[in-house]
DNA sequence: AAATCATTTCGTAATTTTGCGAAATATCAA
DNA sequence: TTGATATTTCGCAAAATTACGAAATGATTT
């Protein structure tokens, strides 16, 4: 019945920081505050994302769960800036992951298939 | 009311490809298939995956969708292989997104916060 | 003590994702 | 034509994600 392997890790954390990064919403916070080092608050950032402040506050969640931003508390404000151990960590998974091909040209002869849904 | 930005391509892009990342069995096979330009077929890859075949193929499908792997139907087989094309395209956005960073050091004085649930 | 402020948590709803087995599809072999 | 094969699609269920407004939190100011 065959080994039906479990994942590694390196397979695992890369799934769990794509998933961190699986909306623009985040992603476009994980932009701003890997950008030069800069840090930001909450208010700031529902100014300018179209997102209401509990959703907004949930994405900050989730990304600090994935370890990729963490926050200084500020009262009344928070402040956010990225977790730069993690973030380093995320940035050489993704570029292993993301290098390991290269060679080997006229593998597979292309040929688009089906639409999604 | 604040302007409510629309996301870049570019953000829009990298949440895309994140998505399509964003699950181990799919972070594995796209590792299997990137490696020296090699092809599989999903029989292959239901042997070694913790998956039945109907999820195998959804995952695919999935794959196909965010244009990062493409088939060759070859009867009764279908060979898999990776979308080139669009591979490199995500390789640059995650490279120049994971790199938009560096310099400065000391923004933000950590502090753990919170956990999950 | 009461009011204010930034932010989070709670409760809820709509949608998407993940997974399965059964049935369908399409091609080749007997 | 019948049977076998590889894979997908369908129908369904459980769980996770995304979103909102209302209420709670925690700290400061009046």
């Amino acid at each position: 019945m065959s080994a039906k392997l479990e994942f590694t890790q390196e397979v695992q954390k890369i799934a769990g920081f794509s998933k961190a990064l699986s909306h623009p919403v985040r992603v476009y916070i994980l932009q701003k505050l890997s950008k030069m080092g800069s840090c930001c608050y909450s208010g700031d950032l529902v100014e300018e994302l179209p997102v209401g402040r509990s959703t907004l506050s949930q994405h900050l969640k989730e990304l600090k769960y994935a370890g990729l931003i963490q926050g200084e508390i500020n009262p009344p404000y928070i402040k956010y800036c990225i977790n730069r151990k993690n973030w380093e960590e995320a940035k050489q998974l993704f570029s292993s992951f993301l290098n390991e091909t290269e060679i080997a040209e006229a593998s597979c002869e292309v040929q688009a298939i089906s639409e999604h849904q």
